[in-house]
DNA sequence: GTCATGTATCAA
DNA sequence: TGATACATGACC
């Protein structure tokens, strides 16, 4: 292997000092007018774009003088790599390169916008490292598209702040008082906040946001959706001005999302809510991340390397020395995980105080009762329902939880129950409306002659009811109160505080001023049907977050709460005690047994059938890794790799030595995703 | 990913 | 011997 042939031909480059002296000796007949490089700091060190793991470093380029000024750290730029034209960022500047064989100048500063902070960037290899991925993937996530006009646009610096926080509503829970002093004396304190049911939560989080924009430092709040962006955006709006922070999107257009990236990242405004992207924000001088409600798996990014919210801003509150806010109503085995490790204190309403806001009681159809005749009025509403719903209308709204969307979501054989299938792909066959005929859930196709292929019957049953149809039954069992939905589709963000029935699917439950008189969980076994490892975990904390939204009652009764369900479930009961943290507990130590994260680290690793087993044989594994599989996919195979918690960062570094090494061989490529939501 | 280079292979 | 195919490694 010789480094650097005979070169010819192409630019010649020369460093300030010797540039007359060089060009004199040797002048072969073609070179083109050398390249005089920057005084200062001839050499920039350029990540390139490549979609290659073996690729993720960076490589030196000189910096032609007249880019000098230009050419910063955190500059796009476009680069010759391997005869092709590709784009890069500016990692920084530097005096001489390690690089022995010949440097080749930028060809251009696309942009002289730092949009790369030094401290991003680190943030970036800190994600990539974490998810086995390269850090051009991580760029695409952490950096917008640039938009050239938007970017002509000076920012306008935000006024400074000068609000206070209150401590009002934070006082009611043990520590919180603290922890707000604590963020306006810029002090780092990491904290799991169990919201308390009937809480403003949004409030919460605004006010300590401000105790941390109080101390002159920034602030990151990433939320699930844009519904949860604009509750906070509501009460941070009656604190901050509007030049103070901003709002950090996925909806808003290219031009909107860029300048807002760009005040942020120019230091003119340094407090940022947002949803999942937002979690990679510039922030100057950040001084606090919070995440509200960190179990939705919204927070999980669907493009490569499939980074999760919180971990991002966990590694940020690490990197950048901020404090840490996890703030929900129930409670992430992940959070769990970090109270139990001691990273973080916890932050709850004290037992009493629990029982003042909230009762939340079981309606006694036991699972058996339900499989009996679960499409029966009756049994989908028992006596007990009936009683809370028709209480709680004298004062307000009572919010019904339905588990799916639609109207009958799906059809079995009245006789012998096996689910109907479409006659032409195979698909699930569902109702829309009453009286329209059972359709293809997948293919539309109308199989309005359907015949069970199994017994010959001709009858359809909907074992499983949508929240259309929910809202058609109640509106007949209270004909006088008017009917609201919302649901995936046309999800509504608030109703008025009078009273009605809100029919919502889970997470779609509307927000009310001063809470629900009542809220109803119909059919909990539908969620927790699903085979999912977390479906428990899941279904309390959608349940949690429904039954959260209950607001006091008269005087001094607590706001009511009834789910339909079996009593005899341990989650249910977890409900019923509020007590979230506990069954995180619990789950942590069975998957502790089981050997599933927190406790374990796990990574899939996916692939044309045979790769993959011969991929996972040439790593070096880490000790004690086990390597589950295969499961047969679409797309080939897929394996389970998991290992002891404390060797997860050398799990990640193994999968990505592995990636390297099969792009440098010009192997196919292999899906790595460490620490899925959902395995299977 | 592209590009340049090296080695294998085959027809003339 | 030269033309062509495919594998390999560098890429700043």
């Amino acid at each position: 292997m010789t480094a650097g042939p005979a070169e010819e031909g192409d630019e010649q480059l020369s460093l300030p000092g010797i540039a007359r002296a060089k060009a004199r000796q040797a002048t072969p007949p073609k070179v083109r007018k050398p390249t005089v490089l920057a005084e200062a700091d001839p050499i920039a060190r350029v990540l390139v774009d490549l979609p290659l793991a073996h690729l993720d470093r960076p490589f030196d380029y000189g910096v032609p003088e007249q880019m000098a000024a230009t050419a910063v750290a955190g500059a796009r730029v476009k680069v010759r790599f391997a005869g092709q034209d590709v784009d890069g960022f500016v990692l920084e500047r530097a005096a001489t390169s390690a690089h022995a064989g010949r440097i080749q100048p930028l060809r251009r500063v696309v942009s002289p916008e730092p949009v790369l902070a030094p401290v991003i960037a680190a943030l970036v290899a800190d994600v990539a490292a974490r998810y086995a991925g390269t850090r051009s993937d991580v760029l695409r996530l952490a950096v917008p598209a640039r938009h050239a006009t938007t970017e002509k646009v000076a920012s306008t610096p935000g006024s400074a702040i000068t609000a206070r926080a209150d401590n009002g509503l934070w006082a009611a829970y043990p520590g919180g008082a603290g922890l707000l002093d604590a963020l306006g004396a810029g002090g780092n304190p990491r904290v799991v906040w169990a919201a308390g049911p009937g809480e403003d939560w949004a409030v919460l989080l605004a006010e300590a946001v401000v105790a941390a924009a109080s101390s002159g430092r920034g602030a990151l709040v990433c939320l699930p959706d844009r519904r949860d962006v604009d509750r906070l955006d509501g009460a941070l709006r009656s604190r901050l001005g509007t030049d103070q922070y901003v709002v950090l999107t996925a909806d808003a257009g290219p031009a909107q999302r860029y300048a807002a990236f760009l005040a942020v990242s120019r230091g003119a405004v340094r407090v940022v809510i947002g949803t999942r992207a937002a979690a990679f924000a510039p922030v100057h001088d950040l001084g606090l991340v919070a995440i509200w409600d960190d179990g939705d798996d919204l927070y999980a990014e669907p493009r490569a390397p499939y980074p999760h919210a919180r971990e991002v801003l966990l590694l940020r509150a690490q990197r950048e020395d901020a404090a840490a806010l996890l703030g929900a109503h129930g409670r992430s085995v992940e959070a769990e995980y970090l109270l139990r490790s001691g990273w973080a204190a916890e932050v709850a309403l004290p037992r009493e105080e629990l029982r003042r806001r909230v009762a939340v009681s079981i309606a006694g159809a036991s699972d058996r009762e339900q499989e009996r005749d679960p499409a029966a009025g009756a049994a989908r509403l028992p006596r007990g329902v009936f009683d809370v719903i028709r209480d709680g209308l004298v004062t307000g709204p009572v919010l019904v939880q339905t588990p799916r969307a639609g109207y009958a979501t799906r059809l079995s054989c009245d006789s012998c129950r096996t689910p109907a299938a479409c006659p032409v792909c195979h698909g699930p066959l569902g109702i829309t409306a009453a009286h329209a005929p059972p359709t293809c859930t997948w293919c539309g196709t109308v199989a309005a002659s359907w015949r069970c292929p199994e017994c010959g019957g001709r009858g359809l049953r909907a074992p499983v009811l949508g929240d259309r149809r929910t809202a058609e039954e109640l509106g007949r069992a209270f004909p006088s109160v008017p009917v609201q939905s919302s649901a995936s589709d046309r999800v509504l963000a608030e109703v008025a505080r009078r009273p009605a029935i809100v029919v919502a699917t889970p997470g779609a439950e509307p927000w009310v001023a001063g809470g629900y008189a009542a809220v109803v969980l119909l059919d909990t076994w539908l969620l927790l049907a699903r085979s999912d490892l977390r479906a428990e975990e899941e279904a309390l904390r959608r349940w949690t977050n429904a039954a959260a939204l209950a607001g006091p009652g008269p005087g001094p009764i607590p706001g009511r709460v009834i789910a339909v369900g079996d009593p005899a479930r341990p989650v249910l009961q977890a409900l019923v005690r509020w007590d979230a943290a506990g069954f995180a507990q619990r789950e942590i130590v069975e998957r502790q047994e089981a050997h599933l994260p927190p406790a374990s680290r796990v990574a899939t690793v996916s692939g044309r059938a045979g790769a993959v087993e011969q991929a996972l044989a040439g790593v070096g594994l880490p000790e004690g890794a086990e390597v589950l599989g295969p499961v047969l996919i679409e797309e080939g195979e897929r394996f389970v790799v998991r290992v002891p918690r404390m060797s997860g960062a050398a799990l990640s570094a193994a999968l990505l030595t592995m990636q390297a090494q099969r792009s440098a061989r010009k192997e196919a490529h292999l899906r790595v995703e460490v620490d899925p939501v959902s395995i299977g």
